[in-house]
DNA sequence: GCTGCGCTTTGACACAGATCAACGGAGGGC
DNA sequence: GCCCTCCGTTGATCTGTGTCAAAGCGCAGC
């Protein structure tokens, strides 16, 4: 069922080098994690672990974008997490898995199992450092959209969602994108609205209004063109000098 | 304007020894620990410190609760996080402050200067060690808050919130309550509607609900009876198996 | 080309929780 | 004692978002 994976021989050349857990390591320190990472492939939809799971294996997203998702049992979700490029999966000391993760592109996972990476946490400071760190960013990001699910509205929620996905998106030369201007969603409606503790209708209807309002104009469902991004950062109901992302 | 700090000569009988970030500490690194270390304290209602205040100090709680709160310029604020004994407050690695920081009751801090903590990170693996460990938990409970507040109902709200407290809830000689039958609230019911992205009345108005159905008995405003601990749970729409919260 | 399926949009209506307003009760100052 | 303030409760009404239902649209298979 895996999907071909691509061919990657050594981590210098690997795309998210100087993002991922193995940022600060150098070339001595990559050799190490280089000799116990695989990769792992799987295809759109696919998932790729569900809570409960026993977490032998965590990972770093290399390629595609994954969400982390929560659910009760009457059938409620809530995405708790999206995973793009560079975004780690699992944590060390625990042995079961807390949410179920799912492939929603194409995506290929740098792999460890998790015994070995433990043990490489210990000898190489550089990438617990790096852990630490991450694990901070993603808090952070985890309190902003605390603020978003309690206290914005559905226009709100929706604005803030494009603005997350603009300053994440990443030309496909690696270079950050400072005109704006052309996003791709990386996910469906429902995942959108699992994500903003909305419904996936009242997601299509606020579409609908920023696209009246001339906010935002649409190129098929998953493209979204942002003729002016500060239009767009006022209707997400942040403050301008908002935490930077990156 | 300061209260006067609680006598502690020694982190050897301090009250958080087992669960700060010296957790993991032995003899000799908790005196380097000891060396820099110095106690503030605050009382009810202060404010700590605020967004975009110079991250110059970081902390840990170590008597006393207080809230981490993000606020947008119309007034709605959301908290994003209850600081209990042993909670962490700054991040190493980031020069301000991205939320308001409160004292609710009277509150003293283990503080420490951030450049040498962060020296010290280095120096003592142990505590970077811990700090990873309580990120990580941290952001696991930042998921399920994030779950809370995207998808719970007023009720499950509620109950969900009572719930954390009383597991976080500790016997005064220290003991872990098993008995959970009597609970104090840290916090107003102001606060209550700013963790649960409610309003005052509503919480209020849950609270009687709860009351009126025989799930929880109320002391006062600030203290509450659950007579039966299951019945609750049953209440805050998780599932049994729930994640342990420590 | 037609058909069927999945995803999205749109419409009508319902309802949980917000808003606005008034009241009650505890505690502190004098 | 009285008054005042702060906090919480209760009531009436409003509204944003959910729910239920149907229709539109693009795409794969035949």
């Amino acid at each position: 069922m895996n999907k071909p994976m691509p061919v990657m021989e050594s981590c210098s050349s690997c795309p998210i080098r100087h993002r991922a857990v193995c940022a600060r390591c150098d070339e001595d320190e990559l050799v190490q994690l280089n000799d116990i990472k695989f990769y792992k492939s799987y295809g759109a939809g696919q998932t790729i672990a569900m809570r409960g799971d026993a977490l032998d294996v965590v990972a770093s997203v290399v390629v595609g974008t994954a969400t982390l998702e929560r659910a009760i049992e009457d059938g409620r979700t809530q995405l708790v997490g999206l995973l793009l490029p560079s975004d780690f999966i699992g944590r060390p000391g625990r042995k079961t898995l807390q949410y179920d993760v799912t492939a929603v592109t194409d995506v290929t996972l740098c792999c460890f199992y998790r015994k070995p990476f433990e043990d490489l946490l210990i000898r190489i400071p550089h990438v617990q450092e790096r852990m630490l760190e991450m694990a901070l960013d993603e808090l952070d990001a985890a309190r902003d959209w605390m603020l978003l699910l309690g206290r914005k509205t559905a226009r709100e929620k929706i604005a803030s969602f494009l603005m997350l996905i603009a300053k994440r998106t990443v030309h496909p030369d690696g270079r950050v994108l400072g005109d704006t201007s052309r996003i791709e969603l990386p996910i469906s409606r429902e995942a959108m609205a699992n994500f903003l503790g909305l419904t996936i209708e009242t997601v299509s209807r606020q579409f609908t209004g920023l696209r009246k309002d001339d906010v935002i104009e649409l190129d098929g469902n998953r493209t979204v063109l942002i003729p002016d991004l500060e239009t767009l950062l006022l209707e997400s109901g942040d403050d301008s000098d908002g935490g930077v992302l990156f």
